[in-house]
DNA sequence: GAAAGATCCGAAAAGGTTTTCTGAGACGCT
DNA sequence: AGCGTCTCAGAAAACCTTTTCGGATCTTTC
């Protein structure tokens, strides 16, 4: 099917190529082309048109060589199947493509040995700037201090306050799931959550639990930490209404989770959102507008994370460094799985 | 809490720092580091000794000016979003960072005029070829013959036959699914698929239904086009268990689609897999193994057809090209929703 | 008519690397 | 001693663009 041709391929076009059709020096042209006010108009129409003919674009390795600058980045992601660093990247690639950066992706696959080795073919490449994309926010280790350009770090902070990171900001979005549910009139509210290693589980189960302090209230239960499945949702639901039946609302730690809670708590009488509220974390679509009822989800914003880093990898470019970690406010986004108590 | 400090970066060593370092001329440090012959060993060793404490990579913008080639390829995906794109950048990514070849990630958002100036903007960086990464297999237009480099589309093939694509086999697919069920021993197969407007779609159901009639069969009732949700499948089924309720086996065009037929079908008392088997298509991970039972799903194996382009690439860059549309098999991954008939 | 100023163009250097070619020693042979 | 050969080091060109500076031409003014 597939057939086998000759190559033929024609040089791009050169700037001295442009120069020789239009009439004129290499210097003149490249003034011409730059809107360089030392060019007689005619003059400069001249060489525009010859550039259009040749369909010249400058070589931006050259001009890169010169300039110091190659007006690219470097984003260092640990793997790509994550659905955290999807929405990062593609935040940061929206960020940089609508100024004139491009975008080196690598995937260290969560190696460091594979990560080390792409920042040296980055650094190589001399590349302007990195964005270092985690895929969870527990902390990581830093590329280190010596490096010979500015870094930023998205989801995963660095270990060292020297660098700058950029973060979701976990204990809020605990807070805010919270307030959303005592603004529904909820009082009784359990939180089923994934694996406690994970800071981001402490971190909202933290958040929750000091918003409902603030209310002069506490969780029914324990917070309860398993895994990120459906099938931990199911099973710690199970448990929850043997010992609690009255819960009126129910906090998950991802929507994976809110899933297999909202099939049990479905499975054994309780309506939602009449009898049981039920929220997630994440919004990732594909499950919340999936469920029945459609599935009120906290967002991480983590598109805003990906711009953010870039904006401020941009400044450090630009020659102002910030250092810390940054925290970005997640929103909650409501559906059919909460409403009022009537 | 984020602190502003004084930036500080200083110059990355050139190739004639080291060459001074080590007392020696800038041709003769050249030669040493690149293992050329004409250097005495213990010249050489010098040499590489000032490199390691220079910490020297050579500028591979000067390489790339001077050799031709800069060691870098343009990927163009249409959506990042998309669940599809996303392994298919994973496989070619891998393919090339194996190498010594680094990725451009540009992200068109399906938008022809953002897409064409990712192109414009490549190609003045000078990449070495191009890899576009579509969001479904609907041929989409081609970017065109005269392009100075080599390009490979996946996933989505050119309109145009000059040009090398590489798609998974989506009429192959159906095939084996059909082929997997009737061994379980099925013999009552419906499909309820997803949007007809799309060929995988459309493809699919006709790679079934020539392999049940192949074995003298053929489906139960007409493939049954809808949308591509979990919606979708709970309505298709309701019907179909009101028309057929002896079908022994349901063919899914998508895991999603999947979910929603399970439902119905354990609602209604029908055991999975003894009284009716269920497959999905695209096998992500997260729905089947959360579906009780796990999902029996086809693999469009993305990662390989990712790889595969890169490949295709490579040889194109290297002087041979092809063209056409090649296609690559699929796969069944078996879980407990599948099963021989007792 | 000459000096001064304005306007436009081109030569050349710079950026960092690779490669080719030339040259300088060292060594062996007659 | 003279010649050829071999090994190793360096000079210089090439890749392509931008910018600076000097020069050339033309216009204006006294």
């Amino acid at each position: 099917m597939a057939q086998v041709t000759e190559p033929s391929r024609s040089q791009p076009a050169t700037l001295s190529d442009v120069a020789r059709l239009a009439g004129v020096s290499i210097a003149t042209a490249s003034k011409a082309l730059n809107g360089r006010s030392q060019v007689r108009a005619e003059t400069r129409q001249r060489v525009i048109d010859a550039a259009e003919r040749l369909s010249f674009r400058p070589n931006q390795l050259a001009r890169g060589l010169l300039a110091g600058r190659t007006g690219t980045v470097g984003l260092l992601t640990s793997d790509l199947e994550g659905r955290f660093s999807i929405p990062i990247l593609m935040g940061a690639e929206d960020a940089f493509g609508a100024g004139e950066v491009a975008v080196f992706l690598c995937d260290a696959r969560g190696d460091a040995i594979r990560e080390q080795h792409h920042v040296r073919a980055l650094l190589g490449r001399r590349v302007d700037g990195l964005i270092v994309v985690g895929s969870r926010t527990d902390p990581r280790p830093s590329l280190g201090r010596e490096l010979p350009v500015p870094v930023v770090y998205a989801y995963a902070p660095s270990e060292d306050p020297a660098d700058l990171s950029i973060v979701p900001d976990s204990v809020g979005a605990g807070r805010i799931a919270v307030d959303h549910l005592l603004a529904c009139g909820r009082r009784r509210i359990a939180h089923i959550t994934g694996d406690p290693g994970y800071l981001a589980a402490q971190e909202r189960a933290e958040g929750a639990r000091s918003a409902l302090a603030d209310a002069g209230l506490a969780l029914v239960g324990e917070p309860r930490f398993g895994v990120w499945s459906e099938g931990w949702g199911r099973a710690a639901t199970a448990m929850l209404l043997d010992q609690h039946p009255d819960v009126d609302a129910v906090l998950c730690g991802s929507d994976q989770i809110a899933r297999g809670v909202m099939d049990v708590l479905r499975e054994r009488g309780h309506r939602i959102p009449e009898d049981v509220a039920v929220m997630g974390f994440d919004n990732w679509q594909i499950l919340t507008s999936a469920s029945r009822p459609p599935l009120t989800s906290v967002d991480m914003n983590l598109e805003q994370v990906g711009r953010a880093a870039a904006r401020a990898l941009f400044s450090a470019i630009a020659g102002t460094r910030r250092s810390g970690i940054e925290t970005l406010p997640c929103r909650v986004v409501i559906a059919g799985s909460t409403a009022p108590l009537s």
